[in-house]
This record gives structure tokens, C-alpha cells and sequence, in this order.
DNA sequence: TTAATAGTTGACGCATTCACTCAGGTATGT
DNA sequence: ACATACCTGAGTGAATGCGTCAACTATTAA
């Protein structure tokens, strides 16, 4: 059970986005490079994220995508399944948490809880909460061109 | 985001197994017959079940596999580990929630309080609740031969 | 108007994993 | 012996994940 590169990217991409929102636009090219993210892999999720309002895009010299609202509006519940199919844990439930298999199916309360608490979960964390993390993080690197491993645990 | 057939079954088959230990060993058969598996598929997953103590196994004919423990001392948590490889949420992050990537990685707060709150949630229930959920479901159809889907939600 | 920048899109490819199947083997009871 | 039933490992087809490549369109600056 693994949350995918794709989405974990996206997140990074928000985060980075955020960050850097102060100074204009920030294209692709420059996340790409600060995330060591493969650009045209990138440029799907910006596809994705723009397509759910995430980000808006700006074209031309000098563009790059802005946050399509503020950061503490953004949760991250919403950039995962902008990009990931489904956040569902099992084949046969739908994205409301149903079971849709006519027969041979039990055990599902325990999927159903899960699926829940993924989801409660991912809601209650905001772009800026993870922004404000980073910034705490990367401010005593002295520069912003390496992301930060080892966070601390909140709990 | 998914979890596999393979722990969705295995989880299942420890149900049925609960349910029928009254009457002896329960066979592989039987259990692949009453939840629709794979016969060959879910012998796959009782090594990995009898490998975690999880279950015992008897040989020769009348035999089948018993619970390796107390019900209500198995918990489901223990079961989707013993044959998912990990259920840890991201590939650069070890069992025990620490980061092995020496760069370029933020975000990792949110995978780990991912990981820990779904740890923490699968943990909390043990095989016992499910069979006691699975008894009421079965009960009214006044058979066994079919397993129940739309479980009531709990919450 | 030309060139450079930068977002947009679709098709493709490789590697891994998943979900099984198959073909045997080994232990145990009657 | 023989049937039952657990045990094991190799193999396979399909799907998914993770990207690459190539081309196109929109915008701005010189």
C-alpha cells in the first residue's frame, strides 16, 4: 500500500509553489530542477492540478503557475486525488465509500473505516501548514536549493 | 492507493477460519470455495499466514488450519502486514517511519502521519470484532454459503 | 516579425507488481 | 497403498507506475 510518486510529487510541487509565490510565477523548469523531478513528468501533474483549480498557469516569458487560491484554502486531501485515480483502498467501493460487488464481499467495515480516516486524515492538513513546515526546515540551510529529510515528528 | 486482493483475501479467510474453527481444521478448500479465491492463490497466502503465527496448519485428511492464537488477539493490522510487504505509504521510508533519502525530500511529515494514523487504525481492531460483525451479517441469511457486503457503518 | 520562453498534449516504452495458474512435492490418516 | 490436504516454487499475462519523446500553441521581448 503505497501513496505514489505522482501524488507525492504533486504535494512537493504545491509546496514549492507556495514558497516561491512571493517572486511571481514559477514555472515547471525551475521546480523541476529544485525537486530533481523529471520535467515532463512534471508538467502531467501540472496538467492534473490545473484541471482541479489547484494552480493557473501562466504562459509566455517570465510565466509558471500560481496557486489557483490561498494556501490555507488547499488541502492536501485534494491535490492527492487531483492526480492519483482514487484514494479508495479497495477495487469495489466507490469514491463515497459504497460497495458496489453484488456477493462474496465482507469485512468491508474495516476497508470503509480506513478509507475514512485516509481521507480525514489528508483533509485536515492545509498547503500552508506544510509550507510553514518547510520554511522552518529549510531556513537554517541558509539556502533553498536542497529540500530537507528527517522532519520531526509532530506527535 | 489500494490495498491488495491478496490482504483483502487473506483478512477474509481469517474471518471464515474464526467462524468455523468450532468444527476442527477448516480446510484451504473449503474457505476458497465459501469466499470465491483461487484455491492455488490463497494456499499462497496461508504460508505467509502460518510463516506470522497467525494461523497453524494440520495435515492429512481432515485436516485444514486453526487459529494461531486467540481471536481477539489477532490483530487486523498483523494480518495485511504478514502478506503485504508494507504498509508503509512511501518507498523511501522504513518500517519504523524514518527517512532513508539524503536529499531532495520534503513533505515528509504528512507520510508519516499517514502511515501512523493507518498503523494506528488497523491495529485497533482484532479479528474478533470482525467475526462478531460478520456473524450478525451471515446470521439473518439463515445461510453460510454467502458472505455479506454493505456492512453498516459503525461511526 | 522573429525568436525565445514556457505551458499543453498525446503517444509510446520500459520495468515492476499483481493476481493468478501449474506442476509437482510431502505429510498424515484409514 | 491410497486419498486427503498441506507445501513449494516457477512461470505468465495483464495492469499499473514512472517516466521519455516529440510536437504544438500561446505569450512576450527584441
Amino acid at each position: 500500500m503505497r501513496i505514489s510518486n505522482k501524488a507525492q510529487y504533486a504535494v512537493r510541487a504545491m509546496v514549492r509553489l507556495n514558497l516561491g509565490v512571493a517572486d511571481g510565477p514559477v514555472s515547471s523548469k525551475t521546480i523541476a530542477a529544485k525537486e530533481d523531478i523529471s520535467l515532463s513528468f512534471l508538467e502531467q501533474i501540472f496538467v492534473k492540478l490545473r484541471r482541479a483549480g489547484l494552480v493557473s498557469s501562466i504562459r509566455g516569458p517570465g510565466g509558471g503557475y500560481v496557486l489557483g487560491r490561498e494556501a490555507d484554502e488547499i488541502r492536501i486531501h485534494e491535490i492527492i486525488e487531483s492526480v492519483e485515480q482514487t484514494l479508495v483502498p479497495v477495487a469495489c467501493m466507490d469514491e463515497e465509500g459504497r460497495c458496489n460487488c453484488d456477493e462474496q464481499c465482507i469485512t468491508h467495515t474495516v476497508w470503509e473505516g480506513l478509507g475514512r480516516r485516509i481521507r480525514h486524515f489528508l483533509s485536515s492538513i492545509t498547503l500552508a501548514d506544510l509550507t510553514e513546515d518547510a520554511m522552518e526546515q529549510l531556513a537554517p540551510a541558509a539556502n533553498g536549493q536542497r529540500s530537507i529529510c528527517h522532519l520531526e515528528e509532530e506527535q
